[in-house]
This record gives C-alpha cells, structure tokens and sequence, in this order.
RNA sequence: GGAGGGAUACCCAAGCGGCCAACGGGAGCAGACUGUAAAUCUGCCGGCUUACGCCUUCGAAGGUUCGAAUCCUUCUCCCUCCA
C-alpha cells in the first residue's frame, strides 16, 4: 500500500485531495481511473505518454482504467490554455482520429485491462432540459474564474457561450461513468475540478483529482502538440525519435528525465551529478534518447539509431538507409532546384534556390555553387540539403 | 436596437494613393561555432521561372484612379460603450 501510494504519486503535481486518495487505497477495491483525450490529434506523441505511463501504473496495481475519447466535446473543442476559440471538428474526422488512439494506445496500456469509451454515448443522452439543468449549477463569475477565460475575457478576446460548457460536460463525463479518480494535464484542473463539483451535484462522493506537468515540446517552451509542430510520435521511426530527443535543450532534456522516462528518481539524480561533475550532457542525453526509442521499438532498434546517429552526426557520414527517387531529366537536362523540389527535399523551387545559396545543397558531399546547375540524364548521386535531408537520386 | 473602434503574411505588429512582395519583433530555415545543446554572429524567410522576368497576396465582393493594403460602396466577423 505504501509503495503503490509512492508510484502513483511519482511524477504528480498536486493530489486533490490526497487524504481521500488515501482513505480509498485503503479500501482495497479496484478504483476507477479516468483520463480523458481530445481527438483532435491524429498521432499520440510523447507528451500523451506522461498519463498513459500513470495509466499503465494503475493497471499494474489492479485498478480499473477508462480511456476516455472525447468524441462529443470534440465538437467544442477544449478551450484550456487556448486564446482563442477552436475550430470544432467534423464527425468523420474525430472518428479517424479516434481510431488511431485506439491503435496507439495499446503500446503503453494493457489491452486486457483498458475500457475505451467515446463520451458520446451518455452526452448525447442529454436533452435540452439536461443541458440547461447542468448548465444551471455554475454562474457565469465562476467560469470567468478560469485563467483562460479571464485573460480572454479581459484582453477582449472574443469566448463564444458554447466553450463554457465544455468544461461541465467534461465533468459531467465523471458523473456518467462514476470516477474515482482522474487524471489530467495542470492546464487541465478547473475541468478535473468541474468533475468534482458535479459528482457532488449529483450526489456521488468526488473523485480524486491527480495533474501532471505538461511536457513541453521540442522548443523546451511551449506544451508539446501536434498543431505546434514540436511533438515527438510514438509512431515515428527510430531515427526520427532518436534525433529529435538530441536536439532537446539540456535544460529541456531533464524534464523529459522527469515525465517520460522510467528511470528511478535515484538514477536520474546521479545523471545530473555527472554532469555537474563534467560529464558531457550528450552522452547522458544518449542514454534518454536509447530508452526511448527502445520503449517505443526495441533494444536493435535504439542500438542502430545510436550507431547511425554517430556515424552521421559525429563523423559526418552520409546515412545508410536513404530513401531512393528516380525522374527523367529530359534531353536539356533538369534544373536542380527543380529536382530538388520534386526530390521533396524542400517545398519550392524559391525554396531550392535560396537552400543553394545559402551552401546548403550538397551533391555527393561536395557543396553546389552555382544554383543554375542543371543536371544531365544518366546521372547517380546522394543529393543532400541541410544536415538531415538526404536522398539518392538516379535521372534517367 | 444605437454609437464608436478594428480585421495586414505562421504569430505579434507597422503602413493609410505610387519608392510595397509590404518596416520591426518573435517563430522557423540555412551557414559559422559546437555536443543536431545553449548563447552568439551571418543570411534567408509568397510562388513560378535553367538568365531577363512573370504571377498572386493586406477579412470578402464590387467601384473610383494611369496606379489601391491605403479612397468609396456593400457584405462578413470581432471588440468597447449605451439600451
């Protein structure tokens, strides 16, 4: 008991409250967990991984998991942490969405023991009357209360009335399935708190609250998302994965000690006491990046990604496994800011010319001049743009 | 319902008849330095074009003008105050 209390904790920022958590543990029975997931993101990244990992834990001390899909306040769009209202989502695209989480998520959960469900299923049980009833228990003071809002609301920036409700019916999703305990990002506590609220409401003892830090992208600064390009998939490739972790901050990368890895808070303790010792925060950000890609793939996997990223980073070898495109060049020849447009190594032909004069583009490791190059038929070479974009050409 | 203010590129934000593909900052990209770290410095930062050059963009649609992001009309959306 002692040492459950101690992994569920790890990790968390604030328990509300602890002593209920506590007074429950004791009792011995399964709890309900709950967390729920906006299906606005197609791909899980790193940063969903911080509850799933909670979530995982939970099952492994026999508790009850629900995976929550936010189908129906999907079509609000969670205000949290937002400026602005978001664009609500279409049917068709919060059920393709819906349907990777659910491919995903089983990487981390335990398929046996997780209950998914889509909150649609009670909210749009709700009648009118319903909703008006619910939306009767908070005044509109309360929900300028939020940080969000009262920023917005003070800014002048426009709140529509449909983003008031998001947070009651994501409350009232703890009432439907009578949660023990949910989980959330900080960003996430008025609404986790709004699940308290209305079990009270309706007569159900509250739930436990439990939030956790956001982790911040690969920026270092703001929440890791999709829509801010600065995520890390779980679906990425190892390569992919592993790079992206060494160009973490060393600031950024002990948060990422702190959230996604499984290391015991001892172990990373003595990481940082290397460092400080002089040890190259690199090596130890090696050992981050191969934990994480081994979670994600496998042990080969995060050894060759180690290996690779060596061998092209430290000893500037060209890559291995490099992706092949073949176009005819015509009797003239092609303009090689044209192939390197079609090769997808940048956008735009304007794109291609300013990577050349700026000596990014190399042909075989030998830097291009002269960005009216043209390239003839029958030509075979690596054509690379930048460190990372590298391709083989064949023109035919 | 009435009065006033606003909408500019990924974000913030200038410009208010030609010198505007649009000042400046942030983000981003590339180069140098390095450890694909940070900091710093340099350059780029709408698209097309194998030169010259061309095309589209300033909430939307029309109009005035040799010429509009800038002026006029209508429309859409947002904010503030009053009711």
């Amino acid at each position: 008991m002692k040492e459950a209390l101690e992994i569920i904790r790890r990790g968390a920022e604030e328990i509300l409250l602890e002593e209920e958590l506590i007074e429950r543990l004791k009792k011995g029975k399964p709890l309900r967990i709950k967390a729920g997931f906006d299906p606005t993101a197609p791909d899980l990244h790193l940063g969903h991984t911080v509850l799933l990992t909670k979530m995982r834990q939970f099952q492994d001390l026999g508790h009850e998991v629900c995976f929550i899909i936010g189908d129906f306040t999907g079509l609000i769009g969670d205000p949290s942490g937002k400026n602005e209202t978001r664009p609500p989502l279409s049917i068709e695209q919060v059920q393709a969405n819906a349907e990777t989480y659910r491919k995903q998520v089983f990487k981390i959960l335990d398929p046996q023991k997780t209950k998914v469900m889509f909150n649609s299923e009670w909210s749009n049980k709700l009648t009118p009357v319903d909703l008006i009833k619910l939306a009767a228990t908070h005044t509109v003071a309360r929900m300028l209360e939020r940080d969000d809002f009262h920023k917005r609301y003070t800014t002048g920036q426009p709140i529509a009335i449909h983003e008031f409700l998001y947070p009651l019916l994501q409350g009232y999703d703890s009432v439907a399935m009578k949660a023990d305990i949910e989980l959330g990002g900080t960003d996430q506590k008025f609404n986790l708190l709004m699940g308290r609220e209305l079990q009270k409401h309706f007569g159900q003892t509250p739930q436990i609250v439990m939030t956790f830090p956001l982790l911040p992208g690969l920026d270092g600064v703001k929440k890791m998302s999709k829509s801010l390009g600065n995520y890390i998939g779980i679906d990425e490739s190892p390569k992919e994965i592993f790079g992206k972790i060494m160009s973490l901050s060393d600031e950024t990368m002990w948060l990422y000690f702190n959230l996604v890895s499984l290391r015991t808070p001892q172990e990373i303790k003595e990481f940082r006491d290397q460092v400080s010792g002089g040890a190259n925060p690199r090596d130890i950000k090696f050992k981050l990046a191969v934990e994480i890609v081994e979670r994600f793939h496998s042990k080969a996997a995060a050894e060759d990604a180690l290996q690779g990223f060596i061998s092209q980073f430290q000893k500037g070898a060209i890559p291995e496994d490099l992706s092949e495109v073949s176009f005819p060049a015509g009797e003239k020849g092609l303009a090689l800011v044209q192939l390197i447009k079609m090769a997808g190594l940048t956008t735009s032909t304007s794109d291609a010319t300013r990577m050349i004069e700026q000596g990014a583009v190399k042909i075989d490791g030998e830097k291009v001049g002269d960005r009216h190059l043209i390239v003839q038929s029958g030509a075979k070479f690596i054509l690379q743009v930048g460190k990372r974009r590298f391709t083989r050409v064949t023109l035919v």
